[in-house]
DNA sequence: TAATGCGGTGCATTTTTTGCATCGCAGAAA
DNA sequence: TTTCTGCGATGCAAAAAATGCACCGCATTA
């Protein structure tokens, strides 16, 4: 859209923090790219960029401004796909921001099974933790994510939500692995593979362990979980993973055994599919992210939560 | 702002039906505009207008990027007043759809009141009924609207609403006007002042009256209070007002005499301030539409209605 | 059947945008 | 300290885009 140049070149510049480097990026003279800058914040009636001898960086007011340029970039993206949508083919684009545990076998089946119905729609997959995610969603980086943690801030909103308990995940000759359900206590003469700080899995088990005061020997500390979930081929450690990881049977971790940890010492966590509050989807996302709760709410029904 | 004079210049040829006359409104050729248009639905891919030998007529596509247009534009001023809010100075413009109730008594007060606090804001008041001033609401041509109705559509928020009773009011030396509550039969001897069809409050009173069968010798209808207000200074009839219109002591309605409906001939109305739902209000004007509903909470407390 | 009013188009003109060379400035490096 | 590097800003000419004029074809209307 020929009309939005001017705002996706701010957008840039924001995001590179120098005119040199965004026009540099944007193919263009630092000097065009420059004068289109003067020429709005002139018309604006006050600077969107502080200059600094490094660069430029948004003042208050230019963060106000380029917020206001995202959203409507993915509002015109939106209003175009519902347009090419009348002509009926269903195109569009998705952006999905998904935390480590959906990404390896929940997402990919997903997405396979929405582009045998729309082979026109393409799809974009970032792994980020939940933090990173509530941000793309804000910068509409993203169009709709699959989060693993308790509390979201107030400007995401929760399309759905499934409890999802905390499995301890081992090789299926490892002594622990006809168990019913798992203490914590338990796995203390077990190597210990730990999701890594920042992810959401890491806070449920942390409350377990200070809780108890289980000193679990931790031998690997990974975001990984496909990782985690190999090594244990090789040595008998106990891992951690939440159902929707292993999704079913017949996936590529059916070589696992995965036993539920005793409520008591670990609490359950919460899954959420959300959006930036107050956003219209394009159809696409919409309809990728409708696919998604029903998904989610058919495998995990509300009385197995 | 410049880069959305295309955008501007889509709205006014579908507002106006045909490209030659939003050119002249405009003061440009019909070429350029044409061109301009022909050059974004290309740049769509998909026409945006039917061409038809007495003008243009938006398509479905054009409705669609329209509808994104104005909220587009709505959302660029909003941002620019909060930006000049950064200097110090409360700028701004608030426009407001009102019903006849309020016009003409209650809200040159709250407009007069708030302007004292920011001098600096400008207003516009659009007189609506409640189906005008819900399609200005949509078309994002008021921010906020002051309806006296009952029902709603479901893309319009409802911000505050206070119950109003019908009141018959009449001359200070009107034989009736030491009654404290009245019967539609009691007006039968009288002639009246009747609201138009299309005014909320007349839809609350064909109730009473269809139940009833009472008929009422109509003399007048006029969908200006402030014309059957004075008109009763001249001949002894009988006219209607909902609280608000007269709105406390010392208006200059204070020559006028109101007196309640009993509730069983005529239900009580709903007047309710409302926007458009997911919208975000400029400063000013969602300082002001603070101000009408704290005033109505105010005037009409829960316990009065 | 002539006239009117509509959107679309070729071409010259005006306006806007871009690129090049260059400035002044402030930290970083020597 | 001095030199150097990288930054944003600016004057000026070239390139690109938008505009206005004259005119076309077409359908409705008088």
């Amino acid at each position: 859209m020929r009309y939005l140049t001017t705002l996706k070149y701010i957008d840039v510049v924001a995001k590179e923090g120098s005119i040199r480097k965004a026009a540099d990026r944007l193919a263009i003279t630092s000097t065009a790219l420059n004068r289109r800058i003067l020429a709005i914040e002139d018309e604006i009636g006050h600077p969107l960029f502080e200059r600094t001898p490094s660069g430029v960086r948004l003042n208050t007011a230019g963060e106000l401004f380029v917020q206001h340029i995202r959203s409507q970039m993915s509002d015109v993206n939106r209003v175009l796909s519902q347009i090419s949508d009348l002509s009926g083919i269903r195109r569009g684009h998705v952006s999905i921001s998904s935390g480590a545990q959906t990404i390896s076998v929940f997402l990919p089946k997903e997405i396979a099974e929405y582009r045998k119905k729309h082979p026109g729609v393409t799809f974009e997959v970032l792994r980020q933790n939940s933090q990173a995610a509530v941000e793309s969603l804000i910068n509409h980086d993203t169009d709709t994510a699959i989060i693993f943690d308790s509390i979201l801030p107030s400007d995401i909103q929760i399309v759905a939500t499934v409890t999802q308990i905390v499995q301890i995940i081992m090789a299926p000759d490892h002594p622990l692995a006809n168990e019913k359900s798992l203490r914590l206590q338990d796995c203390l003469p077990w190597p210990i593979l730990m999701p890594r700080e920042n992810e959401g899995m890491r806070t449920l088990l942390n409350v377990g362990q200070v809780q108890k005061g289980t000193p679990l020997q931790t031998i690997i500390e990974a975001d990984s979980f496909d990782m985690m979930a190999n090594y244990l081929i090789h040595e008998n450690a106990l891992g951690f993973q939440i159902p929707i990881s292993m999704s079913g049977q017949g996936g590529i971790y059916s070589h696992l055994k995965a036993i539920p940890i005793d409520q008591r010492d670990c609490p359950s966590g919460l899954l959420h599919i959300a959006q930036l509050k107050g956003r219209v989807l394009p159809v696409a996302a919409a309809k990728f992210q409708d696919q998604l709760v029903q998904r989610l709410n058919n495998t995990f029904p509300e009385d197995t939560r």
